[in-house]
DNA sequence: AGTGCGGCCTGTCCGC
DNA sequence: TGCGGACAGGCCGCAC
């Protein structure tokens, strides 16, 4: 399910509710997911939340021990909403889904539920500063920070004959980019996505990283992509779908020249382009 | 080293 | 109405 946009919609809709608040209990329904939920998550467990942040597509609770609050990155709650997963704020006494794996209850009543269907997501404990994280460590630069740049696209795509959209979509590159938002990134910038990573000119990266960049901001303006089932912590949907210029438009005009929509599969991915628009 | 692919899961939709 | 297969927004780990 999500990309960038997604989870920084789902940051943003759980920070209110749970900023400075005590975890009281951690309720664990279903350990099944990518790693397996451990008894460690309980370390939580009476701890104040100092902070939440976002890195990658992976969501930050940051727990410092309440002998030493200053320590922020001590220890914490590490989210991944994989394919399928979605968090949800809600009283403790409403109704549980199917596939709800976890539930933080918060002292002030209110409660955080992580539902995935597919598991692919990942609901852990990491005891050191984040960054230090096995999965975090080789991650690639923030889209909308200011190392991701045209100069750095350029000279990490020297020699590499992998498709642009392969490139766009390698988190040791630049992170948080999907499938969505690369097809839609490359039509802005007008290149095609199967071109050889390392021919593409400076130039033209500029352009990428610009268009990279004014499609993620625009994606969380909106909420993020509904599609199928992406919703955010007050159950409210995105509206970017609305947005989408190439993609699952196969066979619709291009919204700027008119020509047919494709769609190919490159790397295993469904791939929606305009061959008049992207070279 | 770079590259491509299989696999992890469930749910949904489509064609027969 | 049932059934098999394809496909879905991520990403790791492995073989070449």
């Amino acid at each position: 399910m999500p990309e960038l946009p997604e989870v920084e919609t789902t940051l943003r809709g759980i920070t209110p509710a749970l900023l400075n608040q005590r975890i009281a209990a951690i309720t664990v329904r279903n350990p099944a997911l990518r790693i397996p939920v451990g008894e460690s998550v309980r370390k939580a467990c009476g701890r104040s939340i100092a902070r939440l942040h976002r890195r990658a597509k992976y969501l930050l609770i940051d727990t410092p021990p309440a002998d030493n609050p200053s320590r922020e990155d001590d220890g914490g709650l590490m989210i991944h909403l994989g394919m399928s997963g979605s968090l949800r704020i809600c009283a403790p006494d409403s109704p549980l889904r199917r596939h709800d794996h976890v539930e933080l209850s918060l002292q002030n009543g209110v409660c955080l539920r992580f539902n995935d269907p597919r598991r692919f997501g990942i609901f852990t404990w990491w005891d050191a500063p984040s960054e230090t994280h096995p999965l975090l460590r080789e991650l690639g630069p923030e889209p909308l920070g200011k190392a991701f740049n045209g100069p750095y696209l350029h000279r990490r795509a020297r020699g590499l004959r992998v498709a642009v959209k392969n490139f766009l979509m390698d988190s040791r590159v630049v992170v948080g980019v999907g499938n969505i938002y690369a097809s839609e990134a490359l039509h802005l910038a007008g290149i095609h996505p199967v071109r050889a990573a390392g021919r593409v000119s400076l130039a033209r990266y500029e352009t990428l990283v610009a268009a990279t960049r004014e499609v993620l901001q625009e994606a969380i303006r909106q909420g993020g992509t509904t599609l199928r089932d992406f919703t955010a912590p007050d159950s409210q949907p995105g509206y970017f779908a609305q947005e989408l210029r190439v993609y699952e438009r196969a066979g619709e005009p291009c919204l700027r020249c008119g020509a047919q929509v494709r769609k190919r599969v490159i790397g295993q991915r469904s791939t929606y382009f305009c061959v008049n628009c992207q070279r």
